[in-house]
DNA sequence: TTGACGTATGCTGATATCGGAATATAATAG
DNA sequence: CTATTATATTCCGATATCAGCATACGTCAA
């Protein structure tokens, strides 16, 4: 087995930069793909494949529109990864946290002289 | 190119399922690699790569004790990703983004059929 | 129909990944 | 020193990934 498969899920989808930086377009509105492409500086079948990925894990939506395919944003997707990561606040946030650290880097440097 | 190098930032190292489970595990409190191992139902050598990858990364430390090796968490490296992620906060909260998609639905139906 | 535009898909090549098995390294005990 | 325990690394095979390019598909206009 290699890598589960990017469309799996969506920490997987959000791993990739590019695509992180699509989302955060498209929190300004609606793109078609040409457009969203240019302004992200990747090419056409560059980001029609990142879309695809991101249509395939529910987290951009696409309608129809003459010729063009209007990409937006359906980040409820992303809630999951923000209340995964927020199950660590605590962690982060407590001061001793950073006191322990400290002891334990020095501990560690004792330890390796 | 292929895929960013997992161990070069935390978005890809959470993108592996086992490795979120390390991180919950060591919510816990500190673990030698092999108890780690038994607790998840991986091999010791799958252990230790997962936990190459989040040392890399900055989300766990190790420490020295005797033959063991105890990695704890250091979950500072997930803040980011719960901020990203807290960016589209609004929009899986606003009520009328539930009444749009739905409105989207209609048309994409309408336009489909 | 033909042409032009917008988008999606297919193919290829280089690379990174993950799991498994074997083995290497580290540290302690006897 | 040798054996044992704990952990890390290496090699392998199968596969997924991403970028680039070519090309197919879809839609509209003339």
């Amino acid at each position: 087995m290699a890598r589960a498969a990017t469309t799996s899920d969506v920490f997987n989808a959000i791993a990739e930069p590019q695509r992180r930086e699509i989302l955060v377009l498209l929190r300004a509105g609606e793109w078609p793909v040409t457009e969203l492409a240019q302004e992200l500086r990747m090419t056409q079948p560059g980001a029609s494949k990142h879309l695809r990925v991101l249509r395939e894990v529910g987290l951009v939506r696409d309608r129809k529109a003459g010729k063009q395919r209007l990409y937006s944003l359906d980040s409820r997707g992303l809630r999951p990864v923000h209340e995964w990561t927020g199950g660590f606040e605590r962690f982060w946030n407590e001061s001793f946290d950073r006191l322990d650290d400290y002891v334990q880097d020095l501990k560690q440097a004792r330890q390796e002289e």
